[in-house]
DNA sequence: TATTTTTCACTTGCACGCAATTGAATTGCG
DNA sequence: CGCAATTCAATTGCGTGCAAGTGAAAAATA
């Protein structure tokens, strides 16, 4: 086998591991989410919103790397769930601001045990949780090991 | 501030890196696979062909995670574009048996170039691996801690 | 053997995720 | 000031991702 022919192999574990811990974590906060009435991605709004309100579509967009148009249908069903509030600003009318209804801000207390049940969930995949670990320290080196050259 | 709606933050912090840091990976893989013409999903599906071919649908939605409501249209796309070929198991009629078409195999000499030019694109973002790497380590520390009481 | 259960691929419906485009508002430049 | 370039949210189109349900085939059980 060529030195080409071994990478795709390695870049088969590495760009899949990563990829399919993405799905996997999405997969464990769900029946906890479910009980929220959230998807993953909703849950991630929710959490940023609770720190501060008030955000434009645009730095909701930048704090979790989505675009608008993954944001703005997400933020519409939300707001048409009674969860949040769209507003347009007085000051720039280009800028759509979010603000949490009291529905919205009243989720927080049943988020709060989200974090604890997903840790308990988790805790008979440490095995899982290590071998995406080596497998970016094997990314980490390699990446040191070609650019010392 | 609460030790509950403390770790509340800190879900906030891992929950999200982890989701974004797949989410990012698919980004990276993008021009390169664009060039192949491959989502990041597809290239996937031809790692595990090209080292194994005639698997069943069932098999293929194992290795990768994925159940057959996305791996089926997945796999007809690809058939739709000449590079697989769908055939029924005379064993046993239930199953779906996925070969690669010439072109499906030729498509690997191209993919040969992707994992360096990955690997070299993801030199500049030696922090954002540490972040996740990090992250996943301070993970796997709480599930020692919580369960070793 | 006849019937029930299980296993598969497939389909439908919904929610992302992102590229590309649109149209309105604002900014910047001459 | 006036016009071009930019910024922003929204929309469209396509490809996942997954739950739930269907129907055919095979396996298990009575």
């Amino acid at each position: 086998m060529t030195a080409q022919e071994d990478s795709l192999k390695l870049d088969s574990m590495l760009c899949f591991a990563v990829y399919a811990a993405g799905h996997a974590f999405t997969r464990f906060y769900k029946p906890r989410l479910d009980a929220l009435g959230l998807t993953y991605p909703q849950y991630l709004v929710f959490l940023v919103l609770w720190e501060a309100d008030g955000l434009t579509v645009k730095s909701l967009g930048e704090r979790l790397f989505l675009d608008s148009g993954t944001i703005t249908p997400l933020i519409k069903r939300l707001e048409g769930r009674g969860l949040v509030r769209r507003e347009r600003d007085s000051e720039d009318e280009r800028q759509v601001l979010v603000f949490l209804t009291p529905q919205g801000r009243a989720l927080r207390e049943k988020a709060l045990a989200v974090p604890l049940a997903v840790r308990t969930a988790l805790a008979g995949e440490r095995e899982a949780v290590d071998t995406l670990r080596l497998g970016l320290q094997k990314l980490r080196a390699s990446l040191d090991e070609q650019s010392g050259r």
